[in-house]
DNA sequence: CCTTGACCTTCCCGTTGCTGGAACCCCCAT
DNA sequence: ATGGGGGTTCCAGCAACGGGAAGGTCAAGG
């Protein structure tokens, strides 16, 4: 498999897939030509890395959970410590954003939004209540 | 007043102050040894700016906003567009996060995390339900 | 007068996770 | 032979700074 046939098959844009290779993530086979001959393993892997990705959890995450998952006598116990600190931080993520999310649409709310320079969000801006 | 006092009295480190000064959003005055001479109007848009990096505004963000703020004949309306668009985004980043908990969170509730090799994490990250 | 230590300066590299582009090679069909 | 669509490498850049080196400056103390 070329990269090409990998990456529409894995979703994966080409660029990302070369990245993964770099850092060390993925190792295709090469060709006699010097293209990346991909396994369905390779496939696989880089399925794996989507997936985990799209959960957002970091690269450094996804070194650690690929390893565990080619592991096969490994603990649920270790996937299930990163996936709870990911969770965590998540949630602090989620917070943060609700807070500012608040704050902001308080003052959109405030805002009369016409042609007049008196605005609500500068002044609070300017000092905060 | 020098960047110690200035960044102790707005809470942005000395480095974000200067990166501020590179990028054009302030533009303090120099003294004869070179050191930079901030004036209260300095400190002044420190904190705007600090405040509206808190809210979660972009640094182009600010820089609209810290042009309306100068400008004493601006729109309200012109803010409010710029804050209804940031609001919009927060939402955005707020619903993807939730999603990504969500699934997450379901996969640690059925993970037993204790010593056996079978974990449903890593079976959903292989191949989702 | 000299030194010490706290401050200030510039500059350059590293971060995260890619993305775009240039310059080049390769293969197949016309 | 030529054209187009693969592939390859490397280099640069994004946001928004942070770390640290190498050096200039200033006020106080011995």
């Amino acid at each position: 498999m070329n990269i090409g046939e990998v990456s529409h098959r894995s979703g994966l844009p080409a660029k990302t897939i070369r990245y993964y290779e770099d850092i060390g993530l993925i190792l295709p086979l090469r060709d006699a030509n010097g293209y990346r001959a991909f396994r369905e393993s390779d496939l696989h892997k880089l399925r794996f890395l989507g997936r985990a990705r799209a959960l957002g959890f970091t690269i450094d995450d996804c070194r650690a959970l690929l390893a565990l998952w080619e592991d096969k006598g490994r603990a649920s116990s270790e996937v299930r410590k990163i996936a709870s600190a990911h969770l965590t931080a998540i949630q602090t993520k989620i917070t943060d954003l609700q807070l500012m999310h608040a704050t902001l649409s308080h003052l959109v709310d405030c805002c009369a939004g016409d042609d007049r320079p008196d605005c609500p969000i500068l002044h609070s801006l300017e000092a905060p209540a």
